[in-house]
DNA sequence: GGAAATTGGTACAAAATTAAATCACCTCAA
DNA sequence: TTGAGGTGATTTAATTTTGTACCAATTTCC
């Protein structure tokens, strides 16, 4: 249960996340988006403006700018400056965002999913409470 | 139990890891390595030749190749030639190569485990054991 | 034995990501 | 007020990562 346990912990986490992304991630681009850019778009409507989303996903600002900026471009999210903060752009997701973002994390849970199957329905409770207590 | 829940599980684990990632990484840059240089060098030794991380790690080969090329100018690794496949290149990591890997490690095996701190010691098994059947 | 197809690996150019600097705006103490 | 310090966001320039094309060694199959 020493350091030695953490770490390999990680990688299994790790490689499984990665391995589950770059098998997804061709299916995504087909939707008309790059799959961080999803990443992105899925989390606007729980953190509205870009330094959150930056926070939240652990990301520079400046690639979230990028991000938002071909998401506004391919019709997905709609700018606008905060009223009562003209230094904040509050970020709105189009229903043609909503809907291609739906599409898009249907696919991942499909591919994770095949993953989760091979638990019980009671383990992925289980997995979900100890990864919330983590995050 | 149904996809969205699967799409909510993928959201935690991802972010999780990703800002163990970041908290950690200022600290494995004063190693001398980068953090995705260590990810490949602490493979290494499981998986001796480049397509073989580069499958595990889920990157591309030729990322692999600059890495293990950085690698081997910082003094971490060696290649040679397979004598029993001439078109496959060995890897091999060096003791200082190993003592950096152990140090690494460490440093995120500190951040990920003041993380899983917040887990009991039976829940820690218990996580270790689902990631294991995920992978 | 010897083309043809495969596999491991790399070079180079293009694309993605990021660090550093900058601009616009906000807050608040004097 | 005002101007000093701080925050949100973007631009620019540099770095990192990757796709494409390629070579060299090996295997396959006639």
């Amino acid at each position: 249960m020493s350091k030695i346990d953490a770490a390999k912990i990680w990688s299994l986490n790790y490689n499984l996340l990665m391995s589950v992304i770059s098998s997804v991630s061709p299916d995504i681009s087909e939707l008309g988006l790059d799959t961080k850019e999803l990443f992105v778009l899925a989390q606007v409507e729980e953190h509205p403006y870009p330094a959150e989303l930056a926070a939240t996903l652990s990301m520079p600002k400046p690639t979230v700018t990028v991000y938002v900026k071909r998401l506004e471009a391919a019709g997905f999210l709609r700018r606008e400056i905060d009223a009562s903060d003209l230094r904040r752009h509050r970020l709105q997701v189009t229903p043609a965002g909503r809907k291609v973002t739906a599409r898009g994390m249907a696919l991942l849970s499909e591919a994770f999913g095949s993953r989760l199957g091979r638990l019980s329905a009671s383990e992925q409770a289980e997995l979900r409470g100890l990864l919330e207590k983590l995050s």
